[in-house]
DNA sequence: GTGAAAGCGCTAACAA
DNA sequence: TTGTTAGCGCTTTCAC
């Protein structure tokens, strides 16, 4: 039982062995047309194949048919805790249908479109991207080149790719009418960058579940990024600005814990003096001082059904849906309490 | 300037439009052949090809050369946050280098051997793999199949494959050392799964640094995973087992949260009634409550230097060291204080 | 310094 | 149902 060394076994050599032709190995081995194979020869390749230990070049194939069920993913930051989670979902979607993943952090956006170029030549079958601006010329790109594309976390407005995002306004409306419903009137925004859809989108959704409930919105700052250090600088500014808040909607978990920094750097205690919300519920803000009350999205799933919608493209089955939106739900912990005026 | 449709330039084009032979174009295009070509043939060359917009077909290239560019890695969990700065570092070298990373979650580690074998199928150059169990199987076919391989973060103590770890026996010394200099004197261990060679050293580095001290271990419980419900219930079997230690030193992060659950729930405070230390610095450990003391990991690093070694060794450069061990830190917080008595 | 030609391993018309 | 044949796009030996 050695392993052959590398690269000893092709399939002339199981046609060899089965003593067939080396196209009847090929249908024999494609699940799609083996159905062409008698009984017989069927089960003589397979038992030549299985003995020699064969293995289809990929690349041979690759190279004949155009498709070389590979896909590549394009995340921000993979040290964002946001997309682990994602691209496992991503990475789940594509094992279970015999797909690799090619994953790149693009680390600045300028370099998107030479990674997509790169992948082109590949010849990946599609694309995930975790990273489109608003207005991205790198959508028109894609589908000028006519490749295959699906967008994941972010949405692209002018709807020229599907995507599989979370519902933003309605997290923002979850976190809202939490603080209201706890008494909260004075109520802030630290809102996330305006040039990326979710920015725009959470932002969008405070103030409508403020109007909705008569209320204005108290005071609003803008990270540069949605980092801890943004966070704390957007909480500065806020403070700095506007009479203090009784509570602020944070766009995400980091920025959340950027205000914890500036708020326990100026004594001011969460959530006696300020109630503060985050967004993603990542790993271990359940474990920070005070937990934080946030907002959590189906991460995998968001990863997985956007590989989903990719396969059904590549594959050419029809698209169920364009956009798909999923919900996310409200986490209440301890970083938000009761307000009795 | 339109972008022609898919696979419309090949190298034909190219030759066509320069008026060469395509074998020129070949090598003119080929960084390691230029040197071969006249200057003026050289130049109409790359005139023709970046007017056309010529990518070359990497599936072709790797069918006849055998080479594909991409390596695979393979992690056992990309959602654990020591992961995605190694994926990083990885990847970032690779991007320089000009290669793709194929990456997959091992979620079963009976699944990795059929995961090896596709990716040998789809041709990557190389592995680098965060999974080896101790006296892995796998190594032993990677090198049977003439795989070039690196370990990361995990060594292979029969040296069968390169690899670049963090030095764990270190990494408790210094937990140790630390604690010892502060007063603490009835010192535990919560130990790592004793099949991962990490959950070994480990251990092997508390017992020998307290050996170094003169003092005895005064107790120890072995997680079944690295996980912070693994490191609740060996607290909890710690505590029920022997009498209450000074100081637990924690074999990883998430282990240590684990303990912090299980003392609070007892009643317990941390770093009052026991000091806790904790390894790996993942993110927010600095803000939980009490911030962690723990060990600082130069992750980054780890996958970079591995997936420079691969490069080196699938290129052909000869291997400076077989093993690469990095210097881990401590960084100190409030999960643990001084004892006086 | 450049061209000619073969062939990497596979798939898919087409023929039988 | 199976075999024959051509060729995907590229690299590389060999010849000139």
């Amino acid at each position: 039982m050695s392993t052959p060394s590398p690269q000893a076994v092709t399939i002339r050599d199981v046609a060899h062995a089965a003593g067939v032709h080396v196209s009847t190995v090929s249908r024999a081995l494609n699940p799609e047309r083996r159905g062409l194979i008698s009984e017989e020869v069927l089960r003589v390749v397979e038992e030549a194949a299985q003995r020699l230990g064969y293995r289809p070049n990929r690349a041979a194939a690759a190279l004949r048919t155009g498709r070389t069920r590979t896909i590549g993913v394009l995340v921000p930051d993979i040290t964002n805790a946001v997309f682990p989670p994602i691209l496992q979902g991503i990475e789940a979607s594509a094992s279970a249908r015999g797909y690799f993943v090619f994953v790149t952090n693009v680390v600045d956006h300028a370099l998107a479109r030479p990674i997509v170029e790169r992948m082109m030549a590949q010849k990946v079958d599609g694309v995930v991207l975790a990273i489109a601006t608003r207005d991205d010329p790198l959508l028109d790109f894609l589908r000028q080149a006519g490749m295959k594309a699906v967008l994941v976390n972010r949405a692209d407005e002018s709807g020229r790719l599907p995507a599989v995002v979370s519902d933003d306004r309605l997290a923002m409306k979850l976190a809202v009418d939490h603080l209201v419903g706890t008494g909260h009137r004075r109520i802030a925004h630290l809102a996330g960058p305006q040039d990326v859809p979710t920015g725009v989108a959470r932002r969008q959704g405070v103030e409508q579940a403020l109007r909705d409930r008569g209320l204005p919105l108290a005071a609003e700052a803008e990270c540069d990024s949605y980092s801890r250090e943004a966070g704390r600088r957007a909480m500065a500014q806020l403070l700095a600005q506007h009479d203090r808040p009784e509570a602020v909607v944070c766009c995400n978990d980091l920025v959340a814990l950027g205000a914890y920094d500036e708020l326990r750097a100026r004594g001011l205690r969460v959530p006696q003096d300020i109630s503060i919300t985050g967004h993603n519920d990542m790993p271990l803000v359940d474990m920070v001082d005070p937990p934080l009350t946030t907002i959590r999205l189906p991460h995998r799933e968001l990863g997985w059904r956007a590989a989903e919608m990719l396969f059904d493209e590549i594959e050419g089955r029809a698209l169920s849906a364009s956009t798909v939106v999923l919900r996310p739900e409200l986490v209440v912990r301890e970083s938000t309490c009761a307000r009795t005026g």
